[in-house]
DNA sequence: TGTACATCAGTGAACGCGCGTTCACTGATGTAC
DNA sequence: TGTACATCAGTGAACGCGCGTTCACTGATGTAC
C-alpha cells in the first residue's frame, strides 16, 4: 500500500467522523478502524492527533483560499473600478466554497463546525493555527466589504461582518439537523445551496440594515 | 455544608467551566476540584455527568422560558389585536435575556454559548432534552414571528429564523474574542449592551429582506 | 552482479493516564415509641 | 427522657475502560561500492 494511498484513507475518514461527532469526540481508533489502518499510522504519519486535525483542514483550507483569492482577482479585474458589491462578495465566497466542498456538505459543515470552533474555543491550537494560516485572505476579503459597505461606520461593519459570519457558521454546522427538522414540519427537502440560496439575502440586507443613528429609532433596550 | 449550598457550587462551577472549555472538554474532577467539593457529590446530587449538564441549562432555561412567557402575555395585550412586529419581538427577547443574566454579561454569553454547542454539537442528548422542554415557548415565539412576517413562505421563516438564532449565539458565544478585536482594532470598548443595539437592525433587516422569488434577482449560484 | 547497508511505510502490543462511575462507609439530624 | 432506627449529605478509595502515544519490530525498496 503505497503512502499516498494510506494517509488520504486517513484524512477522508477521519473528515467525516469529525464532521459526524466533533473532535473531542472522535478517537484515532474509530478513524483507523474505519479507514482499515493501523492504529499506529496516525501517529506515524502525522505525529498527534492534533496534528491530524489541523492536516485535515489544511487540506481542505488550503485550496479554498487559493480559489478565493484567485475569484476575488478575477472579479476586480472584471469591473473597471475594481469595486464590488456586497452582493458580488457573497455569491463569490459562496460559490467557492461550494465549489470546494465538491457535492459533499459534510465537508462543507466540518470545515463551518471548524470556523465556529476556532472562534468559540478560547485558546485551543485550531484558533492559532487558522490565525497564522489565513489571515491575509480574511483581511483582504474585510477590505473589500468595507469598499463596498462605504455607509457603515468602521465598528459597525465589524460587528455586522461578524453577524454574518455567525449566521453562516451557525447554519452550516447544524445544517444537518435543521434540514431534518425542516423536512419533518414542512415536508420540504433543502439542500446545502438551497440553504446558501435563502442565506445570501439575509445577510445582504442585514448588513444594509440602516445605522441605529438616534436612540428614536426605538431600538434601546432600556 | 447544607445540599444546597453544594448543589449551588456544583452548577456555578459547571457553568463557568463549560462554557470556557466545552462539555466533553469539561472532567468532573475539574469541576470539584474548583468548587471545593467531592468527586463523588456530582453522582451523588445529580447521578451522571450528562445529568449535571441538564441540570446546569435548566436553571437558567427555566425562569428565562417563564419570563419570556409573562412578557409576551404582556406586550400582547398591551396592542388591540395582539399582534407584535418583528421589531417588538426581537426587542422583547433581548430585554428577557439582558433580565436574566442579572448583570453578569458573562453569564449570558456562557449560556449562549452552551445553547450553541447542544446545537452543534452532535445527536447529543441535549437537543432532545432542550426540544422536549421548552418547545412550548419555542413555538409560541415561532408562531408570532410568523403572524409578524405574513410575507415569508414557511419555509422561508425557518430558515430566517435559524440564521437569526445563528448570529446571536455565534455573537454571544465569542463575544469576549469579539470584543477584544473590536477594541484593539477600533479602540472602542462595546459592552453586550451595545452589541445587541448593533445586531437588533441587523437581524430585523436581514428577516425582512426581500423573498428570493424569481432567479432574476441574480442570487442563483449556478 | 552481488553484498551490505539505509530508508521508510506499516504493524502489534503494550504503556500510562485521566475519565465517569461505584461502593462501602461516616456522621449528623430527624423520628417513633 | 432515652433508645433504636431511618434518612441523607458527604467522603475516600478504588474500579474498569477507552484514550493517545510509544516502541521494538518487519519487510520491501533503494543505494553505494
Amino acid at each position: 500500500m503505497a503512502q499516498s494511498d494510506t494517509v488520504t484513507r486517513i484524512l477522508d475518514t477521519a473528515e467525516v467522523l469529525f464532521a459526524e461527532k466533533g473532535f473531542a469526540e472522535t478517537s484515532l481508533r474509530a478513524i483507523t478502524t474505519k479507514a482499515n489502518v493501523n492504529l499506529a499510522a496516525v501517529n506515524y504519519h502525522f505525529g498527534s492527533k492534533k496534528a491530524l486535525i489541523q492536516a485535515v483542514f489544511a487540506r481542505f483550507l488550503g485550496p479554498m483560499t487559493q480559489n478565493l483569492e484567485a475569484a476575488l482577482d478575477r472579479s476586480q479585474s472584471d469591473v473597471s473600478n475594481g469595486q464590488l458589491t456586497v452582493e458580488d462578495i457573497l455569491i463569490l465566497v459562496a460559490r467557492v466554497m461550494v465549489a470546494e466542498s465538491k457535492g459533499s456538505p459534510a465537508r462543507l459543515s466540518m470545515m463551518m463546525r471548524l470556523a465556529g470552533l476556532a472562534y468559540t474555543q478560547g485558546q485551543g491550537h485550531l484558533r492559532k493555527f487558522l490565525q497564522n494560516q489565513y489571515t491575509q485572505t480574511f483581511y483582504r476579503l474585510m477590505k473589500i466589504t468595507a469598499e463596498a459597505t462605504p455607509e457603515l461606520k468602521p465598528i459597525e461593519r465589524f460587528w455586522r461582518f461578524h453577524f454574518m459570519l455567525g449566521s453562516l457558521v451557525f447554519t452550516m454546522a447544524s445544517l444537518e439537523s435543521l434540514q431534518a427538522i425542516a423536512e419533518h414540519d414542512f415536508g420540504v427537502r433543502n439542500s446545502e445551496l438551497d440553504v446558501i440560496d435563502q442565506l445570501l439575502p439575509f445577510l445582504a440586507s442585514g448588513v444594509r440594515a440602516g445605522s441605529l443613528g438616534s436612540p428614536s429609532k426605538g431600538w434601546s433596550l432600556d
